[in-house]
DNA sequence: TACGGTCTTGAAACCGGTTACATAGGGGCG
DNA sequence: CGCCCCTATGTAACCGGTTTCAAGACCGTA
C-alpha cells in the first residue's frame, strides 16, 4: 500500500502538497496537480481512511444503530431493507458509510457499553436510530454528547438531533375516508401500543374524520395491539364479539391487519364482503396475501433517502433540519 | 476525549505501559495494571480506533456486501434482514463490526470503484458477500487481493475465500420425500435459473429421490422461474396446461411458490386438495399466506452465525475454513 | 562479589495522513 | 527601484495509538 509519502516523492514534491490535491486542489497550481493525480492512478494511491480520520477527526462513517429493543428479541422493523437500501445510496453518494452499530441486545448492559464504545473508538460522524420502539439510554447518552442523530419513524428532537417519519395522522385519515367512502358506518380500529407516537398519531387522523363525518369512535370499537401477528388476532376476535359487528376495521400495521384477517378467515367470514380491513405500511406480504390488503403505505425510499439528506444537512452545516413527515398514500387492493 | 497521553501521565507511567494494558496485560505487574484501569474507568478514556486501527492495520471491521446485482436493481435477498442479525451478534460477541459496502449500483462502474476503494482506505479486515446471483467484479478483485472473504449462498472459494450455503441438495430430497409419502405420483417442479448454483442443488436432490422412487422426470415437468414471484405465477399456468396436470409442484423458492399458488388461485383450483405445493427457503410470507405454504426451511440464524464463524477463523488463524452446508429442514403447513 | 536471567518499564520511531506557519518567487504600483 | 501582496510550495508539528529496543531492578547462583 503505497503512502503519500512515496508518492510525494516520486513526483518530486512535499506530502503537504500531495495533500493538498486532494483535500483543497484549488490552492495548487494546475501542473503539479496534473502531475500529482497522474502519478497517484498510476502507482494506485488511495489515502489511507484511518489515517485521515486521526488527523481530522472525521470518519466518513455514519452509524446505524438499530434493533435496540430487547424487549423483543425478534424485533424486525417492517421495512428495514427498503430503508437500508436508501439509506446506504443516498449516504454513500456523499462519501459516506454505513458502519452497524445495534447494542447487542443478547449481551444485556455490557453489550450496550460496546456499543457506546464502539460510537466513539470509530469516530463515527453520526448516528442514524431505526427503530419505532423503546428509547435507548446508549442512544440518548450519544445524543446528550452531541452527535448529529436522525431517528426513523421516531419523534426524537434536540440540539443535533431530527427525525423523519410518515406522514401517520394523514394515513390515518386516509384510511378512514377511504372507508367511509365505501359507505361503512360501523367502522372500528386496531391501534399500536397507545404510549407510541405512531399509533397515536395514526389513531388521531382516523378519529378526526369519522368525528368529520359526524361518526364517533366508541372506545369498545378502539383496541389496542402491539404491532405484531397474534396481536391483531386478539383484537379482531375482541371485535367480532361488538354487537353490532363492525363492518370495517383499520387495523394500524399490516401485520395486525394479517393477523386481523386470519381471524376472520376462523370465524368463517369473509374479506372485504363481510368486514372490509385497511392495514398501514404495506408490507411485503399486503401484496401477497389474497384477496390483497387494502393498505396505507409508507414511502420507505423516501425515508431512506430523507434521513440520509438529514443526515448530510447536519455534517456539513451547523443546522438541525426540521423534523420531515413524508407523505402516505392509499393503496387499493382487495380487502377493502 | 482523553488521550493516552494523557492517561500515562495521570497514572505516571508510560504510553507503552498504557498501551501494554490493554494490548498484552499479562506483561505488565498487577499493581501498574490495576492502577491504570483504574484511571481509564474514572476519566473514561477509550482507545481511538482509527490511530489503532492506523498503526496495526487490523480495524476490527468486516465489510459487507450486498446487492451486488444491477441486472436487478429491486434485488431483495429473502432472508437480508435475519442473516443480518445473527452475523452482526455472532461477530459483535468478537469485537468486530460491520461496515455496509454495497458497491452502488445506480453509479455503474463509478460505484464500483468507490466501493472497491472504501474496501481498501478503512482497511477492512474482510469481508462478507451476501448475495446469491451475479459474481461482480470488483468483489472478484478483493478475492484476488487477499482479502478473507466468506460468501452466503453463493460458491466461492480460493485461496482466502470460503462460503457458507444450505444443504440445498438436500432440501431438494426433503421436498421430493415428503411429496412421494402424501402419494403423489405426478410430481413436477418450478426450478430457479438453471445456471445458479442453488437451484442446480435443489433439482439434483429432487430428482435423486424421485429416481429412486422409480420415477423419472419428464423434461417438461421441469419449468425455470428466475426466483421472483412472476416467474411462479407464469411456471404454474405453463404446467397446467400439462396433460395430465401434476397433482404436485415443488417450487424452488417460496416466492415463485406463492406465485404458483396464485395462479391456482385463478385457475379455481385449491391447494392442497387439487395441487399440492411444496416451497422452498421458509420466508416470512410463507407462514401467513393461507393455507400456510410447506416448505422446506433454510436456517437464517445459522448461516448468518457460520458465516461469522468462518471470518472468524480466517482472521485469527491463517487457515482457510473448508464450505459448509447447513441442514435444511421439512416445515409442514397446510399446502402439502 | 560478580554474573546471567527474568520481569517491568521507558524512550523513541513509526503508522499515514492534515495543517499552521514560514518562505520564495513574481507581478503591480507608487 | 523598493515595497507589498498574492500565489505556490515546503517544513515540521501533530493526531493517538503500537512496538522495537534498551535499560533498570531484582533474583538466584557460582
Amino acid at each position: 500500500m503505497s503512502s503519500i509519502r512515496e508518492l510525494a516523492h516520486r513526483c518530486g514534491v512535499s506530502v503537504a502538497t500531495v495533500s493538498r490535491v486532494f483535500n483543497t486542489p484549488e490552492v495548487v497550481s494546475q501542473q503539479t496537480r496534473q502531475l500529482v493525480l497522474d502519478m497517484a492512478a498510476e502507482i494506485g494511491y488511495l489515502p489511507n481512511e484511518s489515517a485521515r480520520t486521526l488527523a481530522t477527526k472525521k470518519s466518513n462513517m455514519v452509524g446505524l444503530v438499530w434493533d435496540t429493543d430487547h424487549r423483543r428479541p425478534g424485533w424486525r422493523h417492517p421495512f428495514l431493507q427498503d430503508i437500508l437500501v436508501a439509506l446506504k445510496s443516498a449516504l454513500s453518494a456523499q462519501g459516506l458509510h454505513l458502519l452497524m452499530l445495534a447494542p447487542d441486545q443478547s449481551a444485556g448492559p455490557a453489550g450496550r457499553q460496546r456499543f457506546l464504545r464502539a460510537v466513539q473508538r470509530h469516530n463515527v460522524d453520526g448516528v442514524v436510530i431505526i427503530d419505532n420502539g423503546s428509547r435507548d439510554p446508549a442512544v440518548l447518552a450519544l445524543a446528550d454528547a452531541g452527535v448529529p442523530c436522525v431517528a426513523l419513524d421516531l419523534r426524537f428532537t434536540g440540539p443535533t438531533c431530527t427525525y423523519v417519519t410518515s406522514d401517520n395522522r394523514g394515513g390515518g385519515r386516509l384510511a378512514a375516508a377511504h372507508l367511509i367512502d365505501r359507505g361503512h358506518r360501523r367502522i372500528a380500529t386496531i391501534t399500536g401500543p397507545p404510549d407510541t407516537w405512531p399509533a397515536a398519531e395514526r389513531l388521531a387522523g382516523f378519529r378526526a374524520v369519522l368525528a368529520d363525518a359526524g361518526r364517533s369512535l366508541d372506545d369498545a370499537d378502539v383496541v389496542a395491539g402491539d404491532w405484531y401477528l397474534d396481536s391483531g388476532h386478539t383484537a379482531m376476535r375482541r371485535l367480532l364479539a361488538r354487537d353490532p359487528r363492525p363492518t370495517a376495521v383499520f387495523a394500524a400495521g399490516d401485520e395486525m391487519a394479517v393477523g386481523a384477517m386470519r381471524a376472520l378467515h376462523e370465524a368463517g367470514l369473509r374479506v372485504p364482503e363481510d368486514i372490509a380491513i385497511v392495514g398501514f405500511d404495506d408490507i411485503e406480504v399486503a401484496a401477497l396475501i389474497p384477496p390483497g390488503l387494502t393498505t396505507v403505505a409508507q414511502d420507505k425510499t423516501g425515508i431512506g433517502t430523507a434521513a440520509a439528506e438529514a443526515m448530510v444537512a447536519m455534517l456539513q452545516g451547523t443546522v438541525t433540519p426540521e423534523p420531515t413527515a413524508l407523505p402516505t398514500t392509499l393503496i387499493v387492493r382487495g380487502s377493502a
